[in-house]
DNA sequence: CGTATGTCAGCTGTACTGACATGT
DNA sequence: CACATGTCAGTACAGCTGACATAC
């Protein structure tokens, strides 16, 4: 009751696939230390920041997709790195909108560059122009999905 | 002074959405509970059993890329779950050959099906033919990359 | 008042390093 | 002896839940 489609090979395969990857290439990414002393979500808020730069803890954590208690100890821990810092909102007292230091947007920039990356070097090395396409348009996919 | 290649933009691009993406569909799927009460690496391991049995704990830290003793903890979970178990390797005294048990198996087949699974639906509702292979192609291409 | 935002404390899960026992 | 395999102990970190203060 209630029935909905059963999943296609496709669907099943790929669900698979995803799950067999993410693990291996996470320690790998943090294995090679591509992001230095931060952790993979430090790198990830840092560089969404890059671009949006209004945003609360709670923005943050829906971005992430997780709890805003966590995103509180991200948050603070960038902070802690000198390469964030939190403003009081002038029209809104509860919330902190959090802004890139100085330090934060070069941080950033050399981020976004990925020059000596792991990942990115990998990619050049091993992947042809037509496999590199392949990965950001599955990437695309995937980031539709989470995001509901 | 050792020059390497520069990363071409779309190796630096694939490899920043990889990193954003890797983290929230993580969170995702751990939330969503997918794998029931067996954390993504435990059921990475299962699934890896089901197509080759006579495995070490040495053998699944390198499939995984990770050190064995964090795989010996993986294994120890496993087996306390009734899902695998280790036999003596006649031929070698040091090593313990890692086993299905039928529980196990079934276990297996069922994240084969993956029925039920929020991110096999999340393919299934949202996604056209042509995506999911997409993605499936990607994963094949990253696969590759972290096993060097 | 209920809701939203942010923080703190405590817990759990995961994987790490180092040390060690055992077998080849 | 060096080396491989496996385990245990201790550590580090990310993210979770629950409780709480504050502001709308």
């Amino acid at each position: 009751m209630s029935e909905h489609r059963e999943p296609s090979p496709s669907a099943v395969r790929a669900s698979r696939d995803v799950r067999a990857v993410i693990g291996r290439l996470r320690r790998r990414i943090r294995a090679a230390g591509d992001t230095g002393d931060m952790s993979l979500t430090q790198a990830s808020v840092l560089a969404r920041l890059t671009d949006n730069e209004g945003l609360t803890v709670s923005d943050l954590a829906a971005i992430e997709g997780m709890r805003h208690q966590s995103m509180t100890t991200t948050v603070a821990a960038l902070t802690g790195l000198g390469l964030v810092e939190r403003r009081r909102d002038p029209g809104d007292g509860r919330r902190l909108l959090i802004a890139l230091t100085a330090e934060g947007r070069r941080r950033a920039e050399e981020g976004r560059q990925a020059r000596g990356e792991w990942l990115a070097a990998q990619l050049q090395e091993k992947c042809t122009e037509e496999e590199r396409q392949t990965v950001i348009a599955a990437m695309a996919v995937l980031e539709r999905l989470v995001h509901d």
